[in-house]
DNA sequence: GCTGGCACTCCCGCTAATAGAGTGCCAGTC
DNA sequence: GACTGGCACTCTATTAGCGGGAGTGCCAGC
């Protein structure tokens, strides 16, 4: 048996009522409040039948329904109506994001602005390294045999990090590698440089070889290899919202799996562009998460993506409106950095 | 009526046990546990003057005492016996540090750290700039009108931020400007640097003058005033161990006050050189967290300090081994930047 | 295929009763 | 004078029992 029209409406009505209420929602109270045009008894039919296909559940006989994660999903995929964004909250991105200074300044505020407008928790992956390009790589000698490695992107990341020369190093010597360095990785991506600079070092005379060589496995070690991603967070006082009914008791095992960095890439990574994510429940594969869903979405100056950002919170969430904020947050930070 | 050495003792029994138990605890069971050499009888005419003098208070008639803020304040100030650390705790702190890569690597690693070994909240802050020497500055052109300017601080903090040129620069102008700025200010504090920096203005040359001014503004207003203090943060798992007892229902507002930058840092700010502070209950000042407690220590190559790091629990917490801990990691970061 | 009616189930909140822990006080002892 | 044992008292936490109520499933009728 197939789900008809009715039913369809019938589950709707479900999701929105008990993501409002917070409570398992009855064949009456439902057609009270929505006009289905149909009694309680035909809708306890039709629940009976939701219940079966496994789109809904009750917490024990004699109880309201409650959406199941396939509920959820069928919500998401089918059974969403777009809702704009308010003017209101379109005015508050603006104002919140307007006066941003630099790459720090605009993750901190995007955080920020997505835990308040979605009152949930909001994480913002700052622009990856593999999919940035390099803009700028400087050395600044900081002690006789110590370089530091400062290196520019054009998604506005800068990293650093301190090189430890096999030798006395001139200034000569740095100004050389400096243009050497640069000469060949400009412009490039990031992705792209590891046989550049292997290339670097072949390419690279014989008296400044170890130097180079030197420089070259800082390069590729640490500014392709480690801590290429970072993150910021916000809004984790709001999973205190709604008592503790979700997240079945304990917030504990969220704010752990929300401490592991590699977990909250993995939730906000690997996005399709111009697309929003809804993953439910243990769609996630995090068993901490199991009861948590996450919205996210790529950002990036125009189709490309450099990072993600997204929100957790509740599989019980108001789906819509999460989904049109992250879209149009990201959207306009993505537009923010295609100004750069 | 002052206290003599048994009420202390007996001051001292409660702490122990209600921190170990998190129950009110009885007269019988203290004499039970810890060995008075007098009755049950004794002990609580003891209480009853403890108290009196507002040490212990009864969350009800006829159930245990619990100790107050006063009460935890006497303990730490008088009654902690100095708890070595353990040797698998050292061991513990060497193997986490040891690796660390740069800065932010050593931040992250010793907030873990400290909220792993004491199972609490940790909050490290970066390397204070006021409190901290320029190194070098480092000025990248990106775009025609447009510098990255990149400050290296010898307590390992890279600041950088973008420069907005009134006009185009050659190449030339990029050099002077860099040679003038750091003849004037590398190796200086930055808390010294505001005049420093008018004077680099007002000895600038005629043609290089409104360059001077744009990079001397930003120079000041970011570097000095703006985004002068870096947190990391972790643990906030650990504030749900204890059930809800701790933090009496809610953990809203703990995890609020987490979230706010200017919070964290009054908690862990104004250190005393080699010292740990303990702020119990609402010493500290702050209504979301008045029933935490917070221990700090600020850390630093020798005996100055360039940042404070602490850890937050709920006033019943493990004072002399917090104690013990924060302060020898405090100790070991200390010595970890003296050796840069 | 929809509806009204009805018996049934189970949760929730209330009250009452009980056990237990701990106290304060007092009279007695060293 | 300080400590102790004994005792009555108080308050909490737990358990059991008992409707009330919400919601269901099923069935007969339209």
């Amino acid at each position: 048996m197939s789900l008809d029209d009715r039913k369809l409406e019938v589950l709707r009505a479900i999701v929105e009522d008990y993501v409002e209420t917070q409570e398992p929602v009855g064949s009456k109270a439902l057609v009270d409040r929505h006009k289905l045009g149909v009694s309680p008894a035909t809708v306890r039919n039709d629940m009976a039948v939701l219940e079966e296909e496994g789109y809904i559940r009750q917490p024990h006989t004699s109880a309201g329904r409650v959406p199941t994660d396939a509920g959820y999903r069928l919500f998401v995929d089918r059974l969403t109506r777009i809702k704009p964004l308010s003017p209101a909250e379109r005015r508050a991105i603006e104002r919140f994001m307007i006066g941003a200074v630099d790459l720090d300044d605009v993750v901190h505020r995007t955080v920020r602005l997505l835990a308040q407008l979605t009152r949930q928790v909001a994480v913002v992956q700052y622009p990856s390294l593999s999919r940035s390009a390099v803009r700028h790589l400087e050395l600044v000698p900081v002690s006789t045999t110590r370089l530091m490695l400062v290196m520019i992107t054009d998604t506005g990341r800068v990293e650093q990090r301190l090189v430890e020369m096999p030798g006395p190093v001139q200034d000569g010597d740095v100004w050389e590698l400096r243009r050497r360095v640069n000469e060949k990785l400009a412009g490039q991506r990031l992705a792209d440089t590891p046989p550049l600079v292997q290339k670097l070092v072949e390419d690279c005379d014989f008296e400044r070889r170890a130097a180079m060589t030197c420089l070259a496995s800082v390069l590729l070690e640490t500014l392709v290899d480690r801590s290429e991603e970072r993150l910021a967070l916000a809004g984790t006082a709001n999973l205190t919202r709604g008592g503790v009914l979700d997240f079945q008791g304990t917030l504990r095992p969220v704010l752990e799996a929300l401490e592991e960095e590699v977990i909250l890439l993995k939730l906000i990574g690997d996005l399709e562009p111009r697309t929003t994510r809804v993953l439910i429940g243990d769609e996630n594969q995090i068993d901490n998460l199991r009861s948590a869903s996450v919205v996210s979405s790529g950002y990036g100056p125009g189709t490309t993506i450099v990072g993600g950002l997204g929100v957790l919170g509740p599989t019980r969430m108001d789906y819509p409106g999460t989904i049109a904020t992250v879209r149009a947050v990201a959207r306009y930070v993505g537009d923010l950095l295609a100004q750069n």
